[in-house]
DNA sequence: CAAATATCCTTAGCCCTCTAAGTATATGCG
DNA sequence: CGCATATACTTAGAGGGCTAAGGATATTTG
């Protein structure tokens, strides 16, 4: 009887007591993950992964952009965008051209295929959406977006001061400067 | 001119338009980066990866657990849990110890080492929570961890529901029953 | 103009996580 | 007891992310 103490004790503390100070930061990866893992499952009866929908979100809302604005817009690094472009190229979503006067960047374009897509998919994310915030009022969830904003935004803050001049992830809000030259003329 | 139509314009429009039932999952997600990096660059500079931070974290708290315990309040699966008490091993921060009755599980130790980093890190945690929560109060922060909350049960529910009979990540919420047997006697 | 610098894409290699499948040990039931 | 099932750890392989470093092309500047 002495062990059964910790119960489901043990995982109200765990919550509660736990390292204090990291729990938030806890509770958001949590959050993150259950989005993360209620979206790909879905997308995979549709036989996508959670990696490309990152990317083709992006690009149904602007297709036709430079590999490097894509990686900057996704939010990851170059190396990340550039195999989950060749997957995608080689799944037949996306491809990959050039332009005349410019051999240095190369552009994505949807297929008609990874064009067609987004009907299907979009539905899915706008189901986990509707399931993650049931019962949370419109109230709620702007509260929780301003936060989850300004944190980034410290966040971000802190990187660009902790990394000085070295080359890091940019911000969102930091990328907009490099992308005039790089995107579409309008969708 | 008429190309410089999409500058700081177009990053704003992702965040405000562009695929509207994805905005909240993808703020979570960012702030979840934001945080994790945050936390990385500064457990880096004292060797720690972040990995072996989130199961340092609950070996401090409760030394001395079964290896699948250890995964299930991490929430990851056993491999991952593995393979990081293999490394923590080889980097002297833990011991796998049986116990005499029992050739089945394997229980974590902390050692010395192990034990001695608690001092220093968790005051990074600390220093990133502060720098992240830094402008909003007490009151924005506690309803955000309640909207966070809800979303995660949400979700869990979604899986339990989705994935019948499968076995998948337990919920935090789910593990304690698990647990009765393979925890230290109390800390 | 030519050299230095910056930018973009690519390659290589590592970390963290997962799923699937295998092995060994406990446990439960006929 | 002995077999079937469940549990715990391990192995293998893959996805998705990162950093570091390299090569090619533009751009800037002396």
């Amino acid at each position: 009887m002495s062990k059964r103490g910790g119960l489901a004790q043990v995982i109200q503390h765990h919550w509660r007591e736990a390292v204090p100070d990291d729990r938030l930061a806890h509770l958001i990866k949590d959050a993150s993950r259950g989005l993360g893992r209620a979206l790909q499952m879905r997308l995979a009866e549709h036989g996508v992964s959670f990696g490309h929908w990152t990317f083709l979100r992006i690009l149904w809302n602007g297709d036709g952009i430079a590999q490097r604005a894509l990686s900057d817009l996704a939010g990851v690094m170059e190396p990340t965008t550039f195999s989950a472009v060749k997957a995608m190229e080689k799944l037949g979503y996306v491809e990959r051209r050039q332009k005349p006067g410019d051999r240095k960047q190369v552009f994505i374009h949807l297929t008609p295929l990874g064009q067609s897509l987004k009907d299907k998919l979009v539905p899915l994310a706008e189901e986990v959406n509707a399931i993650a915030v049931e019962g949370l009022d419109e109230r709620e969830i702007a509260a929780m977006r301003q936060a989850l904003l300004a944190m980034i935004d410290n966040l971000a803050r802190d990187e660009d001061q902790a990394a000085g001049d070295n080359r890091r992830i940019p911000s969102t809000r930091e990328v907009a400067g490099r992308l005039s030259g790089a995107l579409p003329s309008r969708k």
